[in-house]
DNA sequence: CTAATTTGTAAACGGCCATGACGAAATAGT
DNA sequence: ACTATTTCGTCATGGCCGTTTACAAATTAG
């Protein structure tokens, strides 16, 4: 059978560049690079055999990347088999980086991550960020940004973009955070407020949460749902390893998902929404507790201690997940399902409940549930490899500017 | 900002072809008879202005494009405004064909649409097929679809392949019925029944019906759900005019999305699912009415009399639907819900119900609610159709067969 | 030490789009 | 009516890019 083409518009490298010569080269520049950053260290001929073009024509790609600085040559590898032993190529440790900053609750984050996935350099600002304005919150953070930049030159890095991860609603394409509830902030323009030449991108941490769980986690499916709870409950949803974001952006709103129609009502207008049952508001007034910072530490600290009460509360918790998720797997059918953010440190109490309900409404084999490896630091690894994704997509946007 | 180009594997033409000059080619005809077949008729110089490319290039493209008879000239284009006028190009009405063919419960149906999308011939047989073996039904399709293809072949076209709609889940890339209830069949491997060396598809008819909606609809978005009921309730998600098919090729199973978790109990391992409140049995038999063949329409015509039974029993099934639809809504933000196959039918008893239950759940402006206007022929224009797009994606691929 | 194999590179080749120029066919202005 | 202008389609030229072919280098097998 022939495979189906349809598709009126592709996404990505494929076509958003003309299809010319020029266009051709540049996206298998990006072939080249993406080729040897998958393996860590390949041959030119293994290249060619893997992209499917000639040894000679990945040569002088390969040159070219070299003169950019984005591939090393590693000399001679071990010769295991006959012939000539290839020559080592591998993705520069010296080359671009990608800078990511967290703006969290309550503390600031940025890092610098080089084209091989490496942590290169870190900085952290503790501090309740609640209620404060934009500015002096974008000033601290640029000076945090300013000493990653200037660690990440020492090491002969040099910043490719910063991606900036933010609790809260981020309209699309665009610098702007809508609405922000645990910031309190509401149609900031971060584009204004952070100064640099570099290429900017601003995104839902929970967005950025699930893009590094595609692109660092263990095995990582190309399609899965990753469920987070920082402001509500939220589902990132990666369908063929894209992030789909919906028509206005707002796909992804599990929080809201009917659990029981007749349940208490909710601030979006429904009725018996998800958040009801496992926001952390909910949870937390189910299980008699006082709100604090570390909402999270607190629910597990009391669990932990075995408080019949709290365990009562996550178990509820993971129950109407379950339900809701059980929703969401039969519409989208992922390959896995798993908790990130504030989720993932509550597991233990959540998970048993929560894969019985699944498990118990699905007919033939439940989609699996896991917990992600990431926990906190997924979003700001996510943001800041989102940066270098863009440079592995096309290697030539690192020449055409100045 | 730049645009983020993350993806890691491409889909479509766009890369699934190596990179090389012939790839581009193929690719740039792809694009040329896109063109003109999106809008009906086009210059050689509006072709090159909104392809990116040069004339001079358009004009070798569009020389081979009519060589290969997919193409006509239809002459100097009526001048409006200075400068020589164009020669209108169109799709050809001449060049292939593609064959649609459907297995329903109580009939079979095939028919030929040319490039242009027009439908050129069709054939019809009625027929009760519940039970029937799998032979004898093929043998009577076959035999329409031999048909079909005289007809079509008197009119110069000439099938370029065949796409088969059946009421059932068939498994990802291949020929086989894996179940079809209402047909009683298992594991039928239509390509081993179906004569032709030409390229054949297999599929759902309500993924047919979906692709019918976001190839033929009016004003159709690129993102939307299209909601049938015909085994089951089904739904077919589509983004950014692709279908989302799932790891399994599950997605879309709306019927099983819990509506009330402590609701009866479900065929799948549920209790509550969709499918208990607004399945085709679970509304007969709110409505008190004996099942025939045609339960729609004999659902409407009760509706129609005014019986309050049935019209409160369609009233609830909207109900449920609307919050199983508000649960999807909230997970995939799409630009619409279109109701189709059996559900058109019967969608003025149920719209007001649904509409209400999504409108009520949701905070902003809530998900418009269309109804199909392709009806029960959704499934089979939607198959020859699929052909068709085959051909338009990948026009260099009617030279590369015998 | 020789034959076989594999790698990387160089030169010639061919395909494809861009560029620039030209004739053709329409309109706009005088 | 006639010329200038604009736009269309085509042709010849040129540059870019991957392929083909050939060859030297480096390793293993015998």
């Amino acid at each position: 059978m022939t495979a189906p083409l349809h598709e009126a518009r592709p996404a990505g490298v494929g076509r958003a560049l003309p299809d010319t010569q020029q266009g051709m080269r540049r996206r298998n520049l990006a072939r080249v690079l993406h080729a040897v950053s998958a393996e860590g260290s390949l041959s030119r001929a293994a290249v060619a055999s893997r992209i499917g073009l000639t040894r000679a024509a990945v040569s002088t790609l390969v040159d070219e990347l070299i003169r950019w600085g984005l591939l090393e040559e590693l000399g001679p590898e071990r010769p295991g088999r006959v012939g000539r032993p290839g020559s080592a190529l591998a993705v520069s440790g010296r080359g671009p980086a990608g800078i990511g900053a967290e703006i969290g609750v309550d503390h600031l984050a940025v890092c610098a991550v080089d084209l091989r996935g490496a942590v290169r350099a870190r900085a952290v600002h503790r501090g309740a960020n609640r209620g404060r304005a934009p500015e002096p919150v974008i000033a601290e953070l640029t000076t945090l940004v300013g000493q990653v930049v200037a660690e990440a030159e020492r090491e002969e890095l040099w910043p490719a973009g910063l991606a900036v991860a933010v609790p809260g609603l981020v309209a699309r394409d665009s610098h702007t955070v809508v609405r922000a509830p645990n910031l309190e902030w509401r149609d900031t323009d971060l584009g204004a407020l952070l100064p640099g030449d570099w290429p900017l991108t601003v995104d839902n941490e929970a967005n950025f949460g699930a893009l590094a769980e595609l692109w660092l986690g263990a095995g990582t499916p190309r399609e899965f749902l990753h469920v987070s709870a920082e402001i509500g409950i939220g589902a990132a949803i990666v369908v063929d390893g894209q992030l789909l974001r919906g028509t206005r952006g707002f796909a992804g709103e599990l929080g809201h998902v009917p659990v029981r129609p007749d349940g208490p009502s909710c601030a979006c207008g429904g009725r018996g929404c998800l958040e009801q049952y496992a926001g952390q508001e909910a949870v937390l007034r189910a299980a008699g507790l006082q709100p604090r910072e570390d909402l999270v530490g607190l629910l597990a600290e009391h669990a932990e201690k075995g408080e019949e009460g709290v365990r009562a509360a996550l178990r509820d918790a993971g129950t109407a997940l379950g339900i809701a998720l059980t929703g969401a797997v039969n519409l989208l059918d992922p390959e896995t399902v798993v908790l990130g953010g504030a989720l993932a440190g509550l597991s233990p109490w959540l998970l048993p409940s929560l894969e019985a309900e699944l498990t118990g409404r699905t007919a033939g084999p439940a989609c699996p549930v896991a917990v992600s490896p990431l926990g906190p630091e997924g979003p700001l690894l996510g943001a800041a490899h989102s940066v270098v994704r863009a440079v592995l997509d096309d290697p030539a946007s690192v020449t055409k500017r100045a």
